[in-house]
DNA sequence: CACGAGACCTGTTCGC
DNA sequence: TGCGAACAGGTCTCGT
């Protein structure tokens, strides 16, 4: 599921607490139960368990696509990857088929990693930085200028796809969100970094923006079973809508495979200037 | 450096 | 209806 919208959404409802759920700020961690040992990147589980447990959870934010909880000594990180959900229940005894790892807390409550597809992980690190420091700009960030995006599309020279996918240039954007920042600004996604414009970069750097402002507006995307509780998938614009007609121009919308990920664009409103098709 | 393919996983949908 | 192929909000690693 996980894209910035999404993530920073989950984020906010364990720290702020949401609905009949309390906040997870003060809470302290009394026991830890891994389901699957391959969703532990570091420490060793012993490690993990004996750390972990009697720290309190002090803060909770996002990074990128992670989640990160500041406990007493060390940081909790979570990366959802495709399939990862995190909540808060109360401790019974029995769980779902999915769950990969259960924290119990104080006040009878559990924190809960769900994951279908196993690709999840979770990392307990007093150094967070090590794996945090190489993602590139927080997107919504005051630092994060239409300069900066021009001087990193200029210093590459990729297609703008994967580019945008790549942590490392940006932090936080996934396989919807681009696309439909593409279409936003209408650019073609095979468009090769270094050609754009400043005017071009402008209206990217608007639309990146612009288009996760509306996914956190909406609490984020819910496609399939994956993730719930967001309503954004109903101002798609492209994503998901190959054959559809675009909203802006009637023209059908097209998907292709660019760096094996669907990509869909619509072929009147995101003209290719490198290549004539 | 840039790119494609394959891995890691499970579940749902599509096409014949 | 049934069964395999294609596909899914991500990223890592290897080979060219």
């Amino acid at each position: 599921m996980p894209e910035l919208p999404e993530v920073e959404t989950i984020a906010n409802n364990l720290r702020n607490g949401s609905g009949d759920q309390p906040s997870l700020i003060g809470c302290e961690i009394r026991r830890a139960h891994l389901l699957w040992e391959r969703t532990l990147a570091e420490p060793t589980i012993d490690e993990f368990t004996k750390r972990v447990v009697g720290q309190v959870i002090q803060a909770i934010g996002r990074r990128g696509k992670f989640m990160y909880f500041n406990l007493t000594k060390d940081t909790l990180l979570v990366h959802l990857r495709m399939s990862g959900d995190v909540w808060i229940e109360p401790i019974i005894a029995t769980w779902g088929e999915h769950y990969r790892l259960m924290l119990e807390l104080s006040e009878g409550m559990r924190l809960v990693f769900s994951d279908t597809r196993k690709f999840g992980r979770v990392w307990l690190t007093e150094k967070p930085d090590l794996i945090l420091g190489h993602l590139g700009p927080e997107p919504l960030d005051d630092a994060f200028t239409v300069q900066k995006l021009f001087e990193g599309l200029q210093r590459r020279h990729r297609q703008l796809k994967p580019l945008l996918l790549d942590q490392t240039f940006i932090a936080g954007l996934g396989n919807i969100y681009t696309d439909e920042a593409l279409h936003l600004a209408g650019i073609h996604p095979l468009t090769i970094s270094e050609t754009l414009t400043i005017e071009q970069a402008e209206r990217l750097w608007f639309s990146i923006r612009n288009v996760l402002q509306a996914g956190i507006q909406r609490n984020g995307t819910s496609i399939d079973w994956v993730y719930r509780g967001g309503d954004y998938q109903n101002y798609l614009r492209v994503y998901g809508r190959a054959g559809e007609p675009c909203k802006e121009c009637g023209t059908p919308i097209e998907r292709m495979l660019v760096g094996q990920r669907g990509t869909h664009f619509c072929p009147q409103c995101q003209l290719n200037p490198s290549y004539q098709d």
